[in-house]
DNA sequence: ACTTGCCGTGAATCTGATT
DNA sequence: GAATCAGATTCACGGCAAG
């Protein structure tokens, strides 16, 4: 089956209204941060953050199916000294619009850029927001399971009297309930954690993330046929990895060479694949 | 000479108002959250967490240095399925309040607590809010740069091979990047991300943090002879880890219990030095 | 002193039953 | 009913003891 991949020209706002109600499984976007990319973006202020993301963020709560993810990938910059409070206003204006703050996941930047300021460390974390219109939505936990630490082989190959006595003796939380079910178990789930090296290959566009930190959404949050928006493309990570990982993409970037850019990028992945 | 230690049995917004003003370097502390700590503490309910807190913090605010740091370690646990909003408010209510908001530190929880449910990994990370009267505060970043090693051994150093892999397995298909480097890099230049287990096993009194975790702070924000202060003291792990890096000490808790307590432990930390 | 292996337990969260 | 409780599910570190 061939895959759909939809790039759009323009202003988020105004291209999003393209789009049909509840028709999209996954957003994942990098948005402009505030005060940032001046040259490409027009430099959206803190102070006017929220105002300018929220009618957007109505858009995408109409296109998302009710069983969907918005995942925002942002991390508010320090202005004075002083660390902008525009993303914990913006959390509580998008439910406001009725947006369910599910959680926050952690992007641990592992080899985040090195530096040293006088009263500062570097910052070495970036927030992902995940917002749902239910409290039912589609999740695959099972597709980004890791492998259990090497405390296991140990203890699970051979198990003590008292990991299995616990199984009858001990109430409450413990190792020991249905042991059975560890003796085969080779993988855990993760946590909201994640760590992940900033890409530092790619000069010549740099990337707002690494191919990992969608990839492992894209795994999360949806399946092979799926559709995948990103409002804010920009250099077309998210849409790259979703369509080579066969879901539908959607992309809008108001940049005609990013737009130019992307769709290039798309063909020759596509040549790649056959 | 001599380290001067004052533990105050009582409620946290009355005791505060014995201290004078600007008279303390630090505040490191972990208030009970909201909805926890029922049996000790009463149980604050998210809803007026706010409004419970606020006093206090003017209190804080009070007795703090100008040149000092306020770190307070929180999390907000989930409610009907969504994270709840009271510690972005807690943010916004103290900046209000004249505090500056300098800057989040992220715990991340290496061995968080167990358990799988359909729509929500494991909760690995905690905040550490950064806030300070002045934009120039005292900080001492040779401190936990350097006699890292120190204090930090065996505690970061520790990286399996498996953890390794789990960071790059866990996305699949071959795109993942290899970084095993960056915790020798973390202890040469420190970021806003701290590594730390929790200590739960085998010890008399479970701790709300490891003591990793305050010593820290207190190394960063103080030296020695400068005054750290405890308002929700619980079982003293910040004073026991601050008198013994010859800081004075000030804590502050309901509970005689725990007040008795970390005299007494003081007092053996007393004799071991010695 | 250094490694190896055993094992206790934690600011969890969801679901369904019971006051 | 709303509110509370009990039950089930689940990892990984670090302290000890032993080699």
């Amino acid at each position: 089956m061939k895959l759909i991949t939809d790039i759009y020209l323009g202003d988020s706002y105004e291209q999003l209204q393209l789009l049909p109600d509840c028709s999209v499984d996954l957003i994942f976007t990098s948005p402009p941060y505030a005060d940032q990319r001046k040259t490409t973006y027009g430099g959206v202020q803190p102070t006017v953050y929220v105002e300018w993301f929220l009618p957007i963020a109505a858009e995408l709560l109409r296109v998302l199916k009710p069983s969907g993810t918005f995942v925002l990938n942002i991390k508010e910059k320090v202005v004075n000294g002083e660390r902008s409070t525009y993303v914990l206003e913006l959390i509580l204006a998008l439910r406001q619009q009725g947006w369910l703050w599910t959680e926050e996941f952690i992007w641990h930047k592992k080899n985040c850029y090195p530096g040293k300021w006088p009263n500062r460390f570097r910052d070495a974390w970036e927030r992902l927001l995940q917002f749902n219109k239910q409290r039912q939505f589609s999740m695959y936990q099972e597709a980004v399971m890791v492998p259990m630490g090497d405390w296991a082989t140990g203890r699970l190959k051979h198990l003590s009297n008292t990991d299995q006595l616990r199984d009858t003796s001990r109430v409450g939380s413990g190792f020991g309930k249905k042991v059975s079910n560890w003796l085969t178990r080779t993988q855990a789930y993760p946590t909201n954690v994640l760590h992940l090296a900033t890409e530092c290959s790619n000069k010549q566009h740099s990337a707002a993330f690494p191919e990992a930190l969608p990839e492992w959404f894209i795994q999360l949050f949806t399946q092979e046929q799926d559709t995948v928006l990103d409002p804010f493309m920009g250099s077309g990570t998210t849409l790259i990895v979703a369509h080579r990982m066969k879901r539908h993409t959607i992309g809008i970037d108001i940049v005609p060479e990013y737009c130019e850019m992307v769709r290039k990028k798309l063909n020759e992945t596509e040549l790649y694949l056959i």
